[in-house]
DNA sequence: TTGAAAGCGCTAACAT
DNA sequence: ATGTTAGCGCTTTCAA
C-alpha cells in the first residue's frame, strides 16, 4: 500500500541518472534546459514530491519545528499558534505542537521527545509547574536552537518575545483603582513564572500609584496555573470571606478567569468584586460579571518568535547577542 | 552543533558492529544477555535514543499521524485533540495538527504536506468550505489510513467517529420548545457538512414532535462556519427583523454561538430569544444571554478516532468493513 | 552469538 | 552536461 514514486522510477522511466534527475528538480544549474524540462513535466505529470524523510536524514534536518505551550484551548496560546504556522508555513516548516498542561514531568517528556533529532528547533512557553529547567538547559547546550515566548526562561541565553507584562499589570490595576477600589486583589500565576514576577510588579505600582497599599495576603498564586479548579475556587473562597473583602481583582490570566468567575457565581452572595485581567478570549465581553482585559498581541508575539527561531536554525554562524522582544499590550475596558 | 550520538559511535566505543548495537538496543534474541547489558547500560549512560528519521526512512513509516481541523480554539477540538494525543502518545506516536481555518485551499494544501510521506495517517474533520473532495480521494486510493471525526465525509469508506448529532439536536430544540418558545430559528453550519445535515433533522422533528411548524426562511446557513462575523452577524440581524421575530435559536456550533451572542447583543433591542446549541465550552454557563449546550464527548471521540487510525495503520491486512460509531450527547441547561 | 554488507531515497563530491 | 559513487543512521539478510 501507498507505495510512493521515488527520482529513481523517474530515472529509469527517462533513462537518465538519479543524480541529473535530482539536480534538474532542484533547478541546478548545471543541468541542460531540455533535460530540466523533461524532468520537471514528467515529475509534474506523475505528481511527484520527493521524500521528505529521506532528505531529512541527509541534510540532517527534518524542516518541522516543535512548539510547546500548556494548554492549545487557550485563547492566547491558539493565536500565538496561528502567528507561528503562518511564519512557519511560508518558510515551509512543519509545526508540531505539543502540550504540557502545566505539567512539569509533561514538559520534560515532551521537550525530550521533540528533541530527539525529528525538530529543527523548539518553541517554547514554560508551564506552570516547572522549577527545575536542566531540561531545557540540556538541549540549549547542545545547541538545538530555542526561542521563548510568553513564559520565558531568563537565565538562558536566546532570543525571547514576551509582552509588556509589567505594563498590562499596571492598567488594569490602575483601571480599577480609578473605577474607586480601595481593595484590590491579585490572582497570580505560579510564582516561578517570569510573567508572574512582571504581572506582580505592575499591579504592585499601580496600587502605589494610586494611594493604596500593597497587601500581600491579597495575592493568591496558583501554582497549577488554574488547571485543577479547586486551587482558583479556594484562592476566591478565601478572599470574598475576608472581613475586608476585596471590591476588585485583577486576575493573571485567561484560564484563572474562567475559574475565577465560576468561583465568584458560587460564593459571592450579592455584589460581586469588579474584575479586570489578562485576557485574549472574544468571549469574556459577554460573561456576566464582565471582565475588562489586557489583551497581548499573541499573533504577533508567535510570528515574531518562529521568525527568531528559523532565523537561528538557517543561520550559518552561532548568533551573537539575543535580544528580548517585548510587544504592548492592549487595554479594553467591558462595562 | 547539535551532533547526535549514532549507534555507530556506541559500537566504537564497546568494540562492537553496529548490527550488534542495533539488535541489543531492539532487545533482539540473539544476543547474549551480557552484551546485551553492557550496550543497554552505555546507551542509558549517554542518554541515547535512535535518530527516527533514519528509522522512518528504514521502515516507510514515520511513526506520526496528522491531524486536520479547522481551528485548534475550538474547545470541541482543542478537547478531541486531547483525546487523540492521550492515545497517540501511549502508542508511540507524534500528532502533528494543522488548522484549516475552515478554508477548502488550507485543506487541500494541508492533507497533501501531510501526507506527502511524512505522516503515516490522517485524522479528518472536514472543512466548511469544503464541497469538492477529491483530494481526500485520492489519498484514501492511495493506500493512506484515513479516519474521519465529527465533520465526516460519507462516501469515503473508512472508520468513522461521530456523535449523535440528529439526537443533540432534537434534545436541544426540544428543550426551547418546553419552555415555552413557539417560533424558533436555526442558525447551522455549511450546508455541505455532514453534521448540519444531521443537527438540521433533529431540529426539525423535535418541532414537529411539539406541534412546531419548520420554516426553512427561520434557517440560517454560516457557509463559512462562522469563520467570518459578519455572516452570523447577518443572520442573526435577519431572524431580528421579522415581523416574527424567533424566541428561541438553536444554534449548530461553538463559534457560531459566540458571533450569535454578540450579535444579539447588539441587534436585540429588549428581550433577547432564548439559546440552547452546541457547544463544549465551560464558559458558556457564565455568557449574559445564558446558552444551553449538547455537549459532544469530544474527548472520547479524538481517543476513539486515533485507535481506530492506529489499528488501520498497524493492521497487517487491508481492513474489510469499517463502521461508524456514534457516541451519545449530553445536554447541559443552563438557567 | 556476532559481523559484513546491502539498502531505504536523496544529495553532492568526483569522475567523465 | 551527465553519470558513478559514497554516505546520512538504521535494520536485516546472509555468512561466519
Amino acid at each position: 500500500m501507498f507505495k510512493p514514486t521515488t527520482i529513481k522510477d523517474i530515472a529509469k522511466a527517462l533513462n537518465l541518472s538519479t543524480s541529473t534527475v535530482s539536480r534538474a528538480l532542484r533547478g541546478g544549474y548545471e543541468i541542460s534546459e531540455e533535460t530540466k524540462r523533461i524532468v520537471l513535466d514528467y515529475a509534474e505529470k506523475i505528481n511527484f514530491t520527493r521524500n521528505p524523510i529521506a532528505l531529512s536524514l541527509k541534510e540532517r534536518r527534518s524542516y518541522s519545528i516543535g512548539v510547546v505551550v500548556c494548554e492549545v484551548a487557550n485563547p492566547f496560546f491558539s493565536q500565538a499558534i496561528n502567528g507561528i504556522e503562518s511564519i512557519a508555513y511560508n518558510k515551509g516548516y512543519h509545526v508540531i505542537i505539543s502540550q504540557t498542561h502545566d505539567k512539569y514531568s509533561r514538559e520534560v517528556i515532551n521537550t525530550e521527545h521533540l528533541a530527539n533529532r525529528s525538530v529543527d528547533g523548539l518553541l517554547i512557553s514554560m508551564s506552570a509547574e516547572t522549577k527545575d529547567y536542566a531540561h531545557i538547559e540540556k538541549l540549549h547546550k547542545q545547541g538545538l536552537p530555542i526561542v521563548f515566548f510568553d513564559r520565558i526562561l531568563k537565565d538562558i541565553d536566546t532570543y525571547k518575545v514576551i509582552s509588556n507584562n509589567f505594563q498590562g499589570a499596571y492598567n488594569a490595576t490602575e483601571f480599577l483603582a480609578k473605577q474607586g477600589c480601595k481593595n484590590i486583589a491579585h490572582i497570580a500565576n505560579a510564582k516561578q513564572l517570569s510573567i508572574t514576577e512582571d504581572r506582580k510588579k505592575g499591579y504592585e505600582k499601580a496600587l502605589l500609584d494610586n494611594g493604596l497599599e500593597v497587601d500581600d495576603s491579597m495575592i493568591k498564586y496558583c501554582e497549577h496555573g488554574g488547571d485543577n479548579k479547586e486551587e482558583v475556587e479556594s484562592a476566591i473562597e478565601d478572599l470574598l470571606n475576608r472581613e475586608n473583602k476585596p471590591d476588585g481583582i485583577f486576575v493573571a490570566s485567561d484560564r484563572l478567569s474562567i475559574g475565577c468567575l465560576t468561583a465568584i457565581k458560587k460564593h459571592s452572595h450579592g455584589v460581586s468584586p469588579l474584575i479586570a485581567g489578562f485576557s485574549n478570549s472574544d468571549v469574556v465581553s459577554l460573561l456576566k460579571p464582565s471582565i475588562s482585559s489586557v489583551m497581548q498581541p499573541a499573533f504577533e508575539m508567535g510570528r515574531k518568535a518562529a521568525e527568531l527561531l528559523i532565523d537561528i536554525i538557517e543561520s550559518k554562524y552561532p548568533i551573537e547577542n539575543f535580544e528580548t522582544f517585548v510587544l504592548e499590550t492592549e487595554f479594553k475596558i467591558n462595562e
